[in-house]
DNA sequence: GATGAATGAGATTTCATTCAT
DNA sequence: AATGAATGAAATCTCATTCAT
């Protein structure tokens, strides 16, 4: 094992690290020492990684988006024989179950519309664009951000010249559509703890395969 | 002017500070000293009408159920002789326009969510509890809480027996999709920044009008 | 007693506190809690009167520059009838008198030189223009720091007038001359502790008055 | 090249690193890292070959002694066939040129004083002394520290011998008064940038002379 | 000899909250 | 009612130094 795997196995452990901890605690009542101490090494150790604790935190974001483009990828592979509607809903439940199964990243994703709303605007806060801006991880993010929205039109595109989805539309629009109700969904589904929970004595996965359904009768032909 | 009102005629401009302070700094990065100086009082002040800043937050949160539920009730009635789906529409529509002329009630409603969950479930940072639970404005805020959802959900049986909704579906479940949208719409929208931008090169509002087209489509009998 | 003088008395006992310790320990092996220990308050009490360790400082800088300008103040007054020259020079005793009675003020004197030196000129270390250059005490300090160099330099052109001085050189050149051995004797001094002290078996004080002697003749027509 | 050779060498290129640093930078906002840096070689090599920063320092420090003694007996040896005085003023010269053109050296040389203050006197820093004490650098500044004022002195006699210095005081009284000179000409040029500045709009290589000139007149016979 | 990961004590600073007046 | 001085826990981050490899 050379030297940058071992850097990168660090990082990777610390990064698991942060999220057991994160998620337990929420990021504002995590000092960096708790996540340390998960780890048995020292509050230094993780300031030899990551740079700061907004760092380590866009550092999960990134996994986030890594692993759903991944998963993302994975979905529109697996409906390359399919029609473009089912590749798009395929698309939207991978989402949904995702952040599902990892509160964390969904979580991250979310915030990092307040974190880019929170910069791009006129607000005082601007403390996060001086350290942050030049950080590592957050230029992988940017990097990243806008590639599973790109790959969603693109399967909308060809849902539209498959004759799946509606033609006349702007795919831009069917994309926020379905866009608001994963994310509804999500934010939603926050208030219960587990995918096994009921909301408004529902239950989430019944909702879920209704909502896709609707959704399917929403933007097909 | 009595003991009474004089009290509440200062809490409120205290929440009227509040809500000016918070929309321009966010919560974590105002303190509150800015408050009371945004009125020209003391800290001490700020203290003797509200027990804590999340007290404070509360009250917002309650203003905003208000002022949200004064909508709705506003809106059902502006509805009383159309049919039930129009109603609903309407209210989707009342919600969406609310958030955006008032960000900080839209948020102080969204982060609720999140605050339920982490006091409901079995999360570390139980902080909140303590204090917070007898205060008066979560009090407040826990029993207006539903009354939103109530009166969606009504229209929506409403709707239902007045054939204008469909039937067969549980009111819940048409609730959940439609609110799914409004709150998607939201946080969407939390990325630009004012009503009148463009996310995607969509026009925001005629995005709205769009959703909700296809929610009539989607929830019509 | 008001409000402005109860402040002002605190903002004096917590200098006085830091006079004390940064002489015992020095200013680097010095923390804020240090200080608020030596009167018995907070150390977040010392940053309510003082927003940062280097603005304390100034706050003994700047009474040493109040200190000495008094001082000098009272010697020139002192000195109003007889020549020129006896002023200066006593100008110059009473400078050493008080770096030799207030050490930490002669250190703060000294140092600004050096503070100056790391600001003007194009040093990396340039944390200490941000916070810095806005602290009152900071600019009290830029206020008077040319004071004690004025009243000097306008005693020396009085010796030439009346003829005590020598004539044909800049009275700017025969100040350089003098502080360069008022400020020699201050650095040469702080090796040994305490005025009674020796350097190099030669009596402090009895060298003082040898250089003075010879500063006369130096100067003197 | 043996072993104690390419040690030695080593130790060269690492102060020599530091003097740059030291230079650019300040003693405290230079890390280790930042020397070590310099020469691309990694902290713990510095490490290897210096026991701490501040004896990397004394390293200095001492090199600021070599070359100042080196210098020292180059001038005497120069006025081999003056007069004392002549010397003793060519050492002064000496020392002012050196340290205008070696900034870090001068300033090494005065800090070495504040340096044997708070060790000698009771201060509670006696941090220094531990591990200090014992080390090589340390030992050999000891060993050399008063061989510059030895030189000095022993050409101040011989100016008192040769009749070119007035007898009748004490040769330290003598030393003492120029050495003042001399470190207040340092302490006060410091203040401006580069040795081609002017100070109170005097050019400070004629205030030099100047100072020189009358310098003579005070020690002569 | 050299490396650089790991340490951890410590420094400064912030701010919600309390409480004497 | 109102004030604002005082508190002190906590948080982030730094860096000289150590040590296993």
């Amino acid at each position: 094992m050379n030297k940058i795997e071992k850097r990168t196995l660090k990082e990777n452990q610390i990064t698991d690290a942060a999220e057991v901890v994160f998620s337990r605690q929420g990021y504002d009542n995590t000092k960096m020492e708790d996540i340390a101490a998960q780890i048995g090494v020292s509050k230094g150790t993780v300031y030899f990684y990551f740079s700061s604790k907004e760092n380590l935190y866009m550092a999960i974001t990134y996994r986030a988006y890594e692993t759903l483009i991944d998963l993302f990828h994975r979905t529109i592979f697996d409906n390359r024989n399919k029609k473009g509607i089912d590749s798009v809903l395929s698309l939207m439940r991978a989402f949904m179950d995702f952040s599902e199964t990892n509160y964390i990243y969904g979580e991250a994703l979310l915030n990092y519309y307040s974190f880019v709303r929170s910069t791009s605007q006129g607000m005082d806060n601007n403390k996060l664009t001086d350290g942050m801006k030049e950080s590592l991880f957050y230029q992988k993010v940017m990097s990243v951000q806008s590639t599973p929205i790109e790959i969603t039109v693109k399967e909308i595109e060809r849902g539209i010249r498959d004759g799946s989805i509606r033609a006349g539309v702007k795919p831009q629009m069917i994309y926020l559509n379905a866009w608001a109700l994963v994310i509804g969904f999500m934010k939603l589904n926050d208030t219960s703890a587990s995918s096994k929970m009921t909301i408004m004595r529902i239950d989430v996965q019944e909702w879920k395969d209704y909502m896709l359904e609707e959704c399917r009768n929403m933007i097909e032909s």
